[in-house]
DNA sequence: CTCGAATGTTGACGCTGACAACATCAGGCT
DNA sequence: AGCCTGATGTTGTCAGCGTCAACATTCGAG
């Protein structure tokens, strides 16, 4: 009979951060704990050590994992969209949508903003989904569905939006259900992107930036 | 010769809470200790319990802190508005302003949702600060400068745009020094503001929230 | 087949939040 | 005046945490 338990396990490394999302989902990010991640891999309480140098560095994992998952979300949330508008739209909606499906993700991705620094993909991973909201106000523009403006402050205040709904919907703030927050996102997004042309943000001096 | 250190603290509720928010504001809210905020007031490592029944209600209490002093700044920032729309706006400036001056609150306010909801007064501050929102765009509607549209999806949009844009900038994800924010803030509030009417979001269904 | 590297375990350390028991003080009652 | 009760602060203790060091087991290249 061969042991129950085989002293070295399967792969462990994606084990760990499978219950570690799960264990964030449950408890919160806060009362998280590497112990207790282990304790559900079934390993020690050291094992962890093997393949994360640190706790940090296991929730900068998930964080660059759940940058990696927004990104297709949003892809896949635009491709229906007929008009670089309507796709910049359908984008914000993926944003949001991917924060109230996986708000453990969201958490880990920027209530932690040291545990992005530190790891050499996080900041990256980060980077390529900024980029595709940067693509799509860019399409929208040369499309003439937006008036043309400085590109990053019409992204910032497309990001802000959608930002601020998908925070405000996972701590409770939105009384609204799933559905109906996305919805709402919808229309949000339809009304700013309508009247941003008007109006739009001019750049302001940009900061050094520590 | 009086002693150096009394028994009696004098008032060290205060003393606790004025530390926690130093402290936080050094370290985060995560590596935020109770025991560190002790020694800081020169107490021992169990006397806060004689003030706050765990390191969750001091945070909590932080956080109601935080919420008066969030209504306050906004009430403030709104004043020298001449036309309700143009004070809704300064509202919206007051929300950022606030986060950006004391980071260490905001962070308390709205990434520890579970602090609120034990603390008596935390959800009751918190509720203050959002009717002063819901007065302004209320005023700016009843006015005509913003046309009428229902008030909670109004409110909810106005709310998510500058918490977005707080969110954002205190984690560094928008490299604009405090002022540009705030300016950006005001551009991308007179954007949203100016649309809204054209597509005001109608309410979803609500959702009847836990 | 051997041996080194990779992977997992055990044990330890200092720190934390929390509880219990004790010490000190202040202010009202007699 | 004097006590005594409750409020406030201290010391001691506990389990759990993140992390380090030392050891055990296993896999795979030579």
């Amino acid at each position: 009979m061969a042991r129950p338990q085989p002293y070295h396990h399967v792969n462990l490394r994606k084990t760990l951060l499978d219950a570690a999302v799960a264990l964030i989902g449950e408890v919160g990010p806060r009362a998280f704990t590497l112990r207790e991640v282990a304790r559900r891999a079934g390993v020690s309480h050291n094992a962890p050590y093997r393949h994360f140098v640190s706790k940090d560095e296991l929730l900068a994992t998930v964080a660059a994992e759940g940058f990696e998952r927004l990104t297709a979300v949003m892809r896949k949330a635009m491709a229906p969209g007929r008009s670089p508008l309507q796709r910049l739209e359908l984008c914000g909606c993926g944003y949001v949508e991917f924060a109230l499906r996986w708000p453990q993700h969201f958490l880990v991705m920027f209530d932690l903003p040291h545990a992005r620094h530190d790891h050499p993909n996080g900041q990256g991973a980060g980077d390529i989904a900024f980029q595709v909201l940067l693509d799509c106000v860019a399409a929208a523009q040369q499309s003439g569905d937006l008036a043309p403006g400085e590109l990053l402050p019409l992204a910032w205040t497309a990001w802000s939006l959608v930002h601020g709904i998908a925070k405000l919907a996972i701590s409770g703030n939105l009384p609204l259900s799933t559905r109906a927050t996305i919805e709402f996102t919808r229309r949000a997004s339809q009304a700013m992107c309508g009247s941003i042309p008007a109006a739009a943000p001019a750049a302001p001096q940009p900061h050094p930036k520590r």
